[in-house]
DNA sequence: CAGCTTAATGAAAAGGATTTCACAAGAAAG
DNA sequence: CTTTCTTGTGAAATCCTTTTCATTAAGCTG
């Protein structure tokens, strides 16, 4: 049984609330209640229950972001934004992992709806448009590097679209019109995003799409070796290829290396996330970089705007990317 | 304001009381009660307060992980055994990152003395022995990963001396003689533990301690690529490099590759914690393998048993790891 | 049918904090 | 010397559940 409000206030010979008083630095306590209390809490090693103290106040100055499988580590950034931007401000998160099952992340989210947070940050929802619209009506809900189609809800993100189109078209500025696409089967808008861009780059520049070009598989990095494999064995190969994330570039590379192919003379290769591996692995790899921390900070941040006001702002805030030139592409 | 028990209770005519015990799932409900009570729920979309709930029962039937950063890839699995370890006895894991700060790690643990969790894992504490035992006095609280040499609290681990020692004794068993370290400055228990392991293994086998073969940096890739520079530029360079962490390991490889040094044959590398990248970097990297989802599910069983017992349980379990034979090694 | 057990329920206490309200004493103002 | 304002304080209400205890009604036993 540990100690409470109660037993400090009764060895204080004061009132609970003027220990709560104390506890919350309140002005009108005197010097000497003051000191009385302070000790006593120090000698009877009083450390205040928060559950109470949430349960009064229902906030818990707390906030819950949600991801796949914390896994990536290319999230560490992104959650090192979210938490110095919320410590800032008084806020703790904390970070759960859904491994990947939509009713998990459900459950979790009930840490929201049953008040045991203030907040939630979802990277990468597994729930669809209709269901966090509904949910953000009531609560402070967030997305976060993956913003949801027709979905009403505050988002921070890049612009994955201009980002695959930038990354493409600076494959077809250096002369390459059989352009390679390595995505994934997963419809994660992402990944449907940077498609969509590296169409448009070949539209912009007058290249038909050609399906044949195009490799769906997983995040795995197996995923790019194979699509790298498929590729190559075409009769008109590509001499040009963007995967959407680093990860399969990487795997895509190996398969060109074990073949004995010229990474950035007789192919070359572009990568997304700009993970750390893209630059430790030779040849170091061409990619965009998206602005990790930034994003975290910023949800956090509009978050606990959001909190604060009557109105919830939903927007959706698109950060700027760039494109990060290595001996990949022969730079 | 959000709809509360007492609302469902006015709404379905009965007691607070008897909508608590729907909830619970208690037995002396009525049919008929129960079915009112249920539909007016789902009426009122009625979600239970669980900071009322876990004030009353003193239990939030939740587990605060603590690591250092969320950067290190090769948590994630340990965190994955957490997880699933603890969901089977609903429980919930929620992770915190204490941006290797000693003083934020102690913010972290108040959640737990501020009864906001009912239990705390340390991934790698910042605190010293001394500090963590008085803790664990009056706290449900474990070590995972990394053991302290001196504490009295429940820890779940591997045998890194042993680990460091049969990874070098294989190098050794391999006729090597000069074998190169790379460790860490920071005096981490397992950088260490791994180290004496070298040490123990080199005079198991007759072979003279130089310290002239010892390089400590960062963990860092480049750190590795550095103290494989230093190691090469020896007068009497080693013929096999061990690195307390795979990271350190690939950057040494690298030095090697662009060094145009043949691995594998003209010297041999050897790693630690068989990170997703030491299969998919070529050479792929020997290295030693940990249990991490073991050892997360472990560290949750044990906690939770903890929690439930009166005297707890303040062991040191060391699970057994094994070596991975790749190229590195010629393998 | 009296006497007992069991089932279903509600009123109220409990859990640990914060906060409102009322009150007393002392200081300032007239 | 009254009146008004501050300042410091405590009692009690409140936040939302769970749980104990008492009560009533119904079912069973002999």
């Amino acid at each position: 049984m540990s100690v409470t409000i109660k037993d400090v206030a009764k060895a204080a010979n004061v009132s609970v609330a003027t220990v709560s008083r104390v506890l919350n630095k309140h002005s009108n306590v005197s010097e000497e209640a003051y000191e009385r209390v302070t000790k006593v809490m120090e000698q009877l090693g009083y450390s205040p229950n928060h559950l109470g103290r949430d349960l009064r106040k229902s906030e818990t100055k707390r906030i819950l972001a949600i991801t796949a499988s914390a896994e990536q580590s290319f999230y560490s950034e992104v959650l090192r934004g979210m938490e110095e931007a919320a410590f800032a401000q008084g806020y703790d998160v904390l970070f759960a992992a859904t491994r990947d099952d939509p009713k998990h992340e459900m459950h979790l989210l009930n840490m929201l709806f049953s008040h045991s947070v203030d907040g939630a940050v979802l990277l990468g929802a597994k729930q669809d448009a209709a269901t966090i619209s509904k949910l953000a009506e009531n609560h402070n809900i967030a997305l976060c590097l993956e913003r949801m189609e027709g979905c009403n809800v505050l988002t921070v993100t890049i612009d994955n679209v201009k980002a695959g189109k930038d990354a493409v078209s600076y494959l077809i500025g250096k002369g390459h019109r059989r352009i390679g696409l390595i995505s994934t089967e997963t419809r994660s808008q992402s990944s449907v995003d940077r498609e969509k861009g590296y169409r448009l780059a070949l539209e912009e520049h007058g290249i038909p799409y050609d399906e044949e070009l195009v490799y769906l598989g997983s995040y795995e990095t197996e995923s790019g070796t194979t699509g790298c494999k498929y590729l190559l064995g075409l009769d008109d190969p590509p001499t040009a290829i963007f995967a959407i994330s680093d990860m399969i570039a990487i795997g895509a590379m190996n398969y060109a290396i074990s073949k004995g192919v010229n990474i950035g003379k007789d192919i070359i290769f572009f990568g997304f996330d700009n993970i750390a591996y893209s630059h430790i692995f030779v040849p170091h790899l061409s990619t965009v970089e998206q602005p990790c921390y930034a994003q975290g900070k910023l949800v956090i941040e509009k978050l606990i705007e959001n909190m604060k006001s009557e109105i919830p702002d939903k927007s959706i805030y698109m950060l700027p990317h760039s494109l990060v030139l290595r001996e990949s592409t022969g730079d």
